[in-house]
DNA sequence: TCACATTTGTCCGTATGTATC
DNA sequence: AGATACATACGGACAAATGTG
């Protein structure tokens, strides 16, 4: 210690190295300094600006890469690359959070009709062709997987992401995208035999095509039910496969 | 390198260190080997179970820590304690996805009021007198507050929160938690003449009141529109504030 | 194909701050 | 107050991955 007074160059804040670092380097992506796309300098540039180590740097790197804002790469020409959306890190914390909490499913499922119903509408004031398009566009590909033997999971799950964007709403698009992430990882741990999930498969995609078609016709009651028999129909599955 | 064959002890796995410890400590707690209110074994001994270095267990731990699944505290005794809740940090990061992804206050509060009056009709059907004990006691306590001139800003949070879990399902309660952050935040920003919203703060205590009355009453649709008015209410007030 | 530079990944040794006894 | 145990932080070193000439 000399006697030059160094009155606090760094003290003043109460938090560990490594949280002032995140903390900074999230302002500067929420502020647009670095921009989605781009990449953060260097883990030893880094250190250099912040005159800090390296140590605090990486740890600073592991919170905002798990918390979806960056992803980190070996390498020349690697690095911290800004990502433009944090959604499915976001969803698989929702999905941690179920597990740690030991939400039922029943509860989620419950908890997935109403809001997909509510949501739905707002998709009858708002939707656009555009919508359409895509939403026939996905019951387009799932037949084709459907033919091809190969498995339409992933397309029934991004049919109502689809039709959670068409309410034009992001809030319920993140709200969605959390409740898909717990109900694909139950559905991926179910072990079904393929003739019979081939009919029920079959089942979905008939009703989503309905559903489309009572949507652009703005059928609203009908499409209503409609959705409540496809959110039923995947409660059942979910919740007699799960015992 | 020995000639003796090394067959992959590590290997096998593609992660980083870091992720394989992460995960492996994340299903310790998952399976309840880890409960919460216990602390996971010191960094070093960590080090030493694991036969890793003392940085990747470190790493691990941030990611833990800001999943939530743990916090960390220095000093003799300290470490790190595995966490009951995720919820708050769930929260926080749903927040963070809405300013990256820049989603508008007015989806936001949009949302929140579809999917707040949907958890009514729940609550209507699950409540119980505790339910409304603790109701009448948060709006006990918000008048207490007011009356000593401190803020009622937290108690009104409360109460949504509280009402959230009348409706006796876990999924909306994460939900809510997560679009009351927002709100919160937002809120926190605003300033506001104490003159004013004094009078403002009243009506809000007073209508959810009313609210509790009329659920208690079962009054459906009075509660339903009491409830619309207290988010509306809220709306203008965060819309308003935020230009 | 073969270096070579860059960047992350990992480990070690050491020192400091902090909370508990 | 002193000792202890722990997280926090730094710096140096080397390995592994990845792109470039």
């Amino acid at each position: 210690m000399e006697s030059t007074d160094f009155t606090m160059i760094k003290p003043l804040n109460n938090k560990r190295t490594f949280e002032g670092v995140s903390d900074r380097l999230k302002e500067l992506i929420f502020d647009g300094t670095f921009k989605p796309g781009q990449s953060l300098p260097s883990e030893h540039a880094l250190a250099q600006s912040f005159q800090v180590g390296r140590q605090s740097i990486r740890e600073a790197l592991r919170v905002l890469e798990i918390s979806g804002f960056i992803t980190v790469r070996p390498g020349t020409g690697g690095g911290s690359v800004i990502e433009g959306t944090m959604l499915s890190k976001m969803a698989g914390m929702f999905l941690d959070t179920f597990k740690l909490h030991k939400v039922s499913l029943m509860d989620c499922m419950a908890a997935r009709k109403i809001i997909e119903v509510s949501i739905l509408d707002l998709v009858l004031e708002n939707f656009d062709e555009s919508d359409i398009e895509k939403l026939r566009e996905n019951i387009r590909c799932a037949r084709a997987h459907l033919s091809s033997g190969e498995s339409t999971f992933e397309d029934n799950i991004e049919f109502h992401r689809i039709l959670a964007r068409s309410s034009k709403n992001d809030t319920f698009c993140i709200v969605i995208e959390a409740l898909l992430a717990v109900y694909a990882e139950v559905r991926s741990k179910m072990t079904v035999t393929s003739k019979i999930i081939n009919k029920k498969v079959l089942r979905i995609i008939d009703n989503h095509e309905r559903l489309v078609e009572a949507i652009e016709a703005r059928q609203n009651q009908v499409a209503i039910e409609l959705l409540r028999d496809d959110l039923s129909f995947s409660e059942e599955l979910v919740l007699s496969s799960a015992k």
